[in-house]
DNA sequence: ACTTAAACGAGACGGTACGTCGAGTCTTACC
DNA sequence: GGTAAGACTCGACGTACCGTCTCGTTTAAGT
């Protein structure tokens, strides 16, 4: 029980994270992300971040397991300013970032949806979101990170907007809104990874029209 | 010109596929898979695959470009039953596979999506296809041919029952049956990969009911 | 110039050795000679000897310029009693040290030599004396320091005994006592260093032997 | 046993020596005399011979333990014509290397000696083969090699000489020619590897003089 | 006794080299 | 000419120590 920490530390001494370099830290984050611009993922090496840094490859592995462990934080960090995979909306200073809400759901979700779908099309977005999920796909316990750092967020406004709704008696009691979640992400991260098809605005309102409005005819 | 063949021979003598040996073949794909269970994707090496299929390396790299093409084909081989994301209905012999079509096309689909599920929850589906999407989203030449041959197939034969329902006047000639399917597809795969929530029948289940009968109150 | 000493101070803030913590000089002394015994010279590190000592890196580094100095230092100051190749005789206290002179030359050296003999099979003289010597045969610098401070002590003493023979009208005046300490000390370090065959009294007596009495008949 | 061999076989599949390429080798034993001329033994790694021999570390990690081991095959294989602490006399093509017998002992071991002082103060001897003594001192197994196969075979012709000359009743049959043989090695070697004194022709023949013609008066 | 500057323990840092692994190419012997 | 075997060059891995550089914390000299 409270041995765990202790058990954690006893298995390799852990570094002493008040005396951490922030200069290294921010250099090792910032070359990540040129890096995995210019080579690519696969070809990105914990060696090369280390020279373009300017550190010592120890660095590096002192404070993180793995180059998908620098990724995700270089990406979380990005500009002071993590993003989930959806872009919060305003983000009224101090105050919880929220989804706009006009009333009008189905305008609402195709502004956000049009939103992500700038996003993923953005390489400095797409590079190492795609990579980290790619990792994450064949190594749990960073998919989990990556899903509960990057993703999550994004995903829990979406849900909030939902149950707005339908306290707004906008959608049925019987209509769960976690699936209605899924039901709209689900495809546009279906083609934004796998490249079925074009990922446009046109087909995030096709995605909100289709799922909002049924497919069986009444 | 007619240098154009010998050009591309030039490149790289390509190897007389009438010599090839069969068994080396057989037993690197037997490999692959074996081996990918075993010690999982990123543990897998096309050094590991010839020791254990008993192979000089060189064959391997005669006949594939990378380990991730080896284990396509291994995959896709499989049982000489190359399966699509959703499994093909009945194959009658001789015959072109179809998805059952009983005029109900929820539980129809349904059947399709539990038969989905069981395939990703099965090790001997989730390991290799999960190492396949997750190396195709960062190698798009590999990943373009993930979807051709594993996926499209499935994506096909349920974009047809969509089409043989909106036929029947079941579906409005407004929805596209291709949203459609991406709309039911994509949430499965979300959950699959991501592994946000647990893979069920009856999250299958909800999302064809959501899905069909739409969001918004009518 | 005055400036001699500060241009010195300025190249590396010489250190001021009268407030030098006699607590950590010796345990780092001491921490030297146990991880010799522990793991040999070459996997000796000075981290090994920091922790050992429970002393910072910086503090080795401030009084010594390297393993081997520490090492050298160590040696010398084993239990306060520096040893030379070769044992002192009495040392009666404050008095300088001689070897013994009973008149017989032949039993005197034959004595001298089997107590360096002995010396040389200790292991706690053995491992040290082996280490620096291999150091200083490629290190000139420390290579002087280790012949100054360990060997030449021993070899004068040795110088002295036989010059008193020669006085004594026992050694020719055409034999140089230098040559001659060389052609006693010589073998005796060869089989020790080399290990070509082993070190005993036997060997040290055939040498003196041999070396008094000529090799050519009469 | 004979399981001893395969034992040790089995520990790391051997490499098959049928196969080693000689370009890589002569690169490599090339390589490492050259960088000990260009930065000393304790500065010269197995990457920069690696680097300068164009070849992978591997190749040498694959034949040699130790950059030591690689060295010592360097200084043996020299020229082909490998050297021992003393040099060979005439090696009349063919025959067996012997010491010049002029029939006078004592000219005789001067020229030789004084051959052994001259290779000594050479640079392309005495940087390898100090390296190697000093690296032997330390790691008993590399010792054992490099006197077996650089010393051994000059002291065996050294003996070899000498009994020649008790044979013809120069020297009494009461002196061991072995002892005799370090009894004028052993002091070179001690002026050569501790830089007591210069190691002069001088030197070696008043260490012949003083060891041939003993030291106490008749 | 109080101040204060240097030595101290600790250990993070930028580096270099280690010894290992696997990639992809090349060579040899066999069929 | 395809194959099994495996040596080759190359690049990256993750680790070990190097020697330097902060950090507080003693600690001993000089007020």
């Amino acid at each position: 029980m409270a041995d765990k920490a202790a058990d954690k530390a006893a298995e390799k001494a852990a570094p002493d994270s008040a005396r951490r370099s922030e200069r290294a830290r921010r250099a090792i984050l910032d070359a990540a992300l040129e890096l995995i611009g210019e080579m690519g993922y696969p070809r990105l090496t914990i060696e090369a971040i280390a020279a373009r840094a300017g550190v010592g490859k120890q660095t590096i592995y002192r404070w993180w397991p793995s180059k998908a462990a620098v990724l995700l934080d270089a990406f979380t960090a990005q500009g002071e300013t993590p993003q989930g995979e959806t872009p919060q909306g305003e983000t009224p200073e101090g105050g919880e970032p929220a989804l706009p809400d006009t009333g009008d759901l189905e305008a609402d979700l195709k502004l956000v949806l049009r939103g992500a779908v700038d996003q993923m099309n953005a390489p400095a977005y797409d590079l190492p979101a795609r990579a980290l999920t790619a990792e994450g796909l064949v190594n749990p316990e960073l998919g989990a990170h990556f899903v509960a750092r990057v993703l999550e967020p994004g995903l829990r406004l979406l849900a909030e907007r939902l149950r707005a709704a339908q306290d707004a008696g906008q959608i049925g009691r019987d209509v769960d809104p976690d699936v209605v979640v899924e039901l709209v992400c689900g495809p546009l991260t279906h083609r934004w990874l796998l490249r079925t098809h074009p990922l446009s605005h046109d087909y995030a309102d096709a995605v909100v029209d289709t799922a909002l409005r049924g497919i069986l005819k009444k």
